[in-house]
Parts: structure tokens; sequence; C-alpha cells
DNA sequence: TAAATTCCCATAAAAAACCATTGATTTCCA
DNA sequence: TGGAAATCAATGGTTTTTTATGGGAATTTA
């Protein structure tokens, strides 16, 4: 399966309309059972994520897999119960319109501070909606990080 | 399979359009598991190499195997949200035109200052696109540091 | 009924597809 | 084996399509 790749940095009308990038339409197309030509695919965004000044968005087909893995834990366990409320309760599914918009409601967009220009960032199975000055200060945290701690090499041993 | 191997240098005109060598080509339908003939391929050109003023090329059929690596950390670890942010949010999909060619946007080609000459240089599993002057002194900086400690014997012997 | 949301249309800029040319390389046959 | 014919590579230009984005009318909702 395609993965989200690339960034992108669009604009935002004060009704709270954004383009998906192109790039990413195709790949919510090829991982949404639903669609087939023709139509607008579905994804999930999730706004729950702690730690994180971002929101998520998610394919059908890749946020089905992280349900199933919710699923795999014991019915009623605290971690389940939790993990629900953070990827489930604080989640909502949204079509793209005709020209491959979505609408961001307000409570979101405060919710990570963005108001006229989100950034789109592919990340692989998801991607991720930023304001573009906390994406910016968050890739400077990651590049200090590698610097600092020589990490790079590290890191990268870890595919092999 | 088949590696990417010597190097070439073609233009880049003013709508970034360059052409792939045709040696680089053939790696590239071998390595895409959706190319037939009579189609163009694709590849992954990623930009986020740090310390390094050059993009790397990937046939789809290399880039996942990285990828699956990726994908075997832990959902949601530090590690491989960083990783994903420097191999999937700083790297693209592109397909070969019918000519042989891709676009470079511009963004990547400010971000490696290439202008109106590109030199592809073959790295095996991958291939590197560099601005020409960019490209001659990292060769120098190598031949630098390898006849002045006299390293090359050495290095070599790492392959037995 | 005012506010918000959805639907529909418009447009400029960017990207993709298409067509053409030149020079090099390969094929193939007398 | 020499050279004509065919093929392929690199590159330039033009047309068509897609994207990103704005605005307004219609519809729903509070």
């Amino acid at each position: 399966m395609r993965r989200f790749r690339g960034e992108a940095e669009n604009k935002v009308d004060n009704k709270g309309r954004v383009s998906i990038p192109a790039a990413f339409r195709r790949i919510l197309e090829e991982g949404d059972p639903d669609w087939s030509s023709g139509l607008n695919p579905n994804l999930v965004i999730v706004y729950g994520r702690r730690n994180r000044k971002c929101l998520e968005g998610y394919s059908i087909g890749s946020i089905e897999i992280v349900d199933n893995l919710v699923s795999n834990l014991p019915r009623y366990s605290k971690e389940r119960e939790i993990l629900e409320r953070l990827l489930n309760s604080q989640s909502i599914y949204i079509q793209l319109d005709e020209n491959g918009r979505i609408i961001l409601p307000l409570k979101l967009r405060k919710l990570v501070e963005i108001q006229t220009t989100a950034v789109f960032v592919g990340m692989g199975e998801k991607f991720q909606i930023w304001n573009p000055t906390n994406y910016i200060s968050d890739m400077n945290l990651i590049e200090k990080n590698l610097s600092e701690n020589n990490l790079e090499e590290e890191l990268y041993s870890l595919l092999d």
C-alpha cells in the first residue's frame, strides 16, 4: 500500500475549509473500501493525541488497523477504555467535498492553533495537520535532538 | 537485483523537468511492482537526509524495504515517528513521464541548489541528484580524506 | 430569523499530457 | 562489413487537465 509522503502548506478560509493535498487524496481513495472513481473518499481525524499539537488523519483502511489493535485488548480493561477515549471519542469521520476539501471544525482548529494556514505532513500510514509555526518548532526540536546526541546514526541503525 | 551505477549530467528546464538517465530507468522499472512494459515507473525522492546537499532517489522496491523496517517499530514510538519525519515527511512519490523525465519541484531544487543542470550519481540501491559544483566538492572532500589518512586500503578491507 | 453549514460555480496557477526535433546508438541487410 | 534505416535518448514547446482557493446562493440549524 502506498504511504502518505511529503509536506504541503494550504490555506484555511474562515469557514474552516482546507484542501487536502492531491497526493494524499490518492492514498485516501485507495484506502477507503467504499470508494470508487467519481466518489469522494472518507477519512478519520483524530484529535486526541496528547503531547502533540497536531491533528492526525487516517485513511479508513489504516484507522481500521489501529481499531483492531485496540479491540484485541481485554474488553473492559482500563487500558482499552483509555485508548478508546483517545482514539474513538476524540476523533471524527469526514468526507472530502467535490473540490478535495474538508471542513475543519472550529473546535479542532482551536485545539491545534490553526487559523489561516495548515501544514499537512505525510507520516506513512497517517498524516498530521499542524499550525505552520508549531510544525517548524517541532522539526527544530527533532533536529536539535538528533545533532546534540548524535542520534542519527543510531536511529538509522534501527533499520538493520 | 541490479544496482544504480554510473554518473550522468542532465539539463533541468525552467519547469523543473529533467531526464532520468536511461540506465537508471531500467532499474526503476525492474523495481516497481506495478510496472509493466509500456507503463512509466514510479520512484521516491527523499530530500530529508541531513548533512547532505543532495536528493536521493529510490525504486519503489527499495523504499518499501525501508518503509517496512519502519513499520515494524512500535506504532507511536518516538523512534518511529522521528524516522517517519525523516523518511516519509521529507520525501515524495514521482512518476516518470512518457519521455523518461520527472519534474523536480522548485522547493527541492532550491534545497539542493539545482538550477539548470543536475548530476545523477548511482549509489547501488539508490541514486543521488546533485548540483554539479557541489558534487565535485563532495568528491574532492572524499579524495582528500582518503589520501591524507591513507584510508583506501583500510576501507576496502572492511569488505572481507 | 440570524447564524452557520452545505452546495454550486468561477478562476488563476501549477502540473500533466501531448507533440516535435536533434543527435546518438543500434539493427540489419546487401 | 559498410552504411542505410530504424530506434532510442535528451530536450524544447504547446495544449489540456488538475489543484488550490475564493465567493455567493441555497439550505439547514439553533
